[in-house]
DNA sequence: CGAACCCTTGATGGCGATCAAACGCCGTGG
DNA sequence: CCACGGCGTTTGATCGCCATCAAGGGTTCG
């Protein structure tokens, strides 16, 4: 692989504290690959051959059941995807398909597995990954079951909002359908969900989204109270 | 802590590989309490100080935002619960209560965290359950965003009776009232979720359920097609 | 024996899905 | 360069699933 993306790699919390020379491993044993747009990249229940590191475009994790499928996860830059699959060995569960063209590392599955259980510092990190992971989803499901979608929408711009720097200013990445089957809604509903937020402290013009009353939003959507 | 449930708890996916020696450090250090029925063992929010291991009895995982709770896990002996907390060393995020007159043993956290970093097996151990948990997390948001309540229940009865033996007879062991918060609904919609479901090959006599036509309730349900 | 409480069944209401149509944006092709 | 067509978004109307409210029957426990 190229030279130019291995430090943002390598500052991921998965590799940033394992060994030097295992790391160069990853890399000499991995491909970084281009992708057009709307490309599949895997489908649910096949056998998972590489690990995933998405280091520039955007990529979309979907999951269904029976007719309906759903949005599970929309990840961005930089971030490795798909982790409990690969250390299992055992079918994934979503499918992923690139939203824009996109660059992914692909590191073969058995070499990962083979260099967390030589490497110390990766198996814990892939530990506190997992662990950090299930929280995420824990939540989320939380999230699901007890707030109605309105609630889940200010909930999902609080948390962007934390995610990146103060100001306020939320860029949607995605379109609007993907957000709204990430929430568990339509869009016709999302559409409906942002204007009843404008009730409450947000500002919408098309994909930028303003969060002009943080108290009020925060009133409206019950955010997690639990830190991290 | 006595001797009669060693084996039982050293038989467990998580302690199974590991160094003797250092099992017997889980056990020196742990303590086997007895607790009575309805009874808050922790709280989300707090800080974790133990790994819990339910060995005899039953407990509830629940969790809520703004003023609605939410049922997420209902444990059954014998089982390790809230690792994932244990691991990050990072506030429980479900509030835990015996259903009924439960031991548990109670293994100090920080424990668990200086035996992981000792102990490859065991660490490798916490991966693949952290890893399985979040598969199995990853399903339950499928399942609540795909499907509607009396899917969900009809789903909720095969993978029951997968786990257990043959025979479709499946012994609800819980109240009602809880199976119906666990599956995001209410107790009314859960009677009339039963109802429903005896149109497609299931028989309900009080928590005596049985699965008389499998065919029929699995075309009903569209139960998950990946293994495992 | 009485009082809770759980479960069930019925009636009603609200949230969100579906159906439908109009608008705007963007890319393509004339 | 403009016209057209496709697609995403928005708005409105209707429908269906599920929550809520209400009441009655059964069981358990004091």
């Amino acid at each position: 692989m190229r030279t130019g993306e291995k430090p943002e790699i390598a500052r991921l919390p998965l590799f940033r504290e394992m060994d030097e020379a295992k790391r160069e491993r990853v890399f000499a044993g991995s491909f970084l690959q281009v992708f057009p747009p709307q490309l599949t990249l895997f489908e649910a229940g096949q056998h998972p051959d590489f690990l995933h590191v998405l280091v520039d475009g955007l990529v979309e994790l979907s999951a269904s059941s029976g007719d309906r499928d759903t949005t599970m996860r929309i990840v961005e830059p930089v971030t490795s995807f798909i982790l409990a699959a690969v250390v299992n060995d055992l079918p994934y569960l979503m499918t992923a398909r690139t939203l824009e063209a996109s660059r992914i590392l692909l590191v073969p599955a058995a070499l990962v597995r083979e260099l967390i259980n030589q490497d110390t510092a990766l198996m814990q990190a892939t530990m506190h990954e997992l662990a950090l992971a299930y929280r995420g989803l824990v939540r989320a499901l939380v999230d699901m079951k007890t707030r109605q979608s309105a609630e889940r929408l200010g909930n999902y711009l609080l948390r962007q909002q934390a995610r990146r720097q103060e100001g306020g200013l939320i860029q949607l990445q995605a379109e609007k359908r993907l957000l709204a089957s990430l929430l568990g809604m339509t869009p016709e509903n999302l559409s409906r969900a942002f204007s009843v937020l404008s009730n409450h402290g947000v500002r919408v013009e098309g994909s930028n989204i303003t969060i002009a009353d943080h108290e009020a939003l925060s009133a409206f959507a019950h955010p997690d109270k639990i830190p991290v």
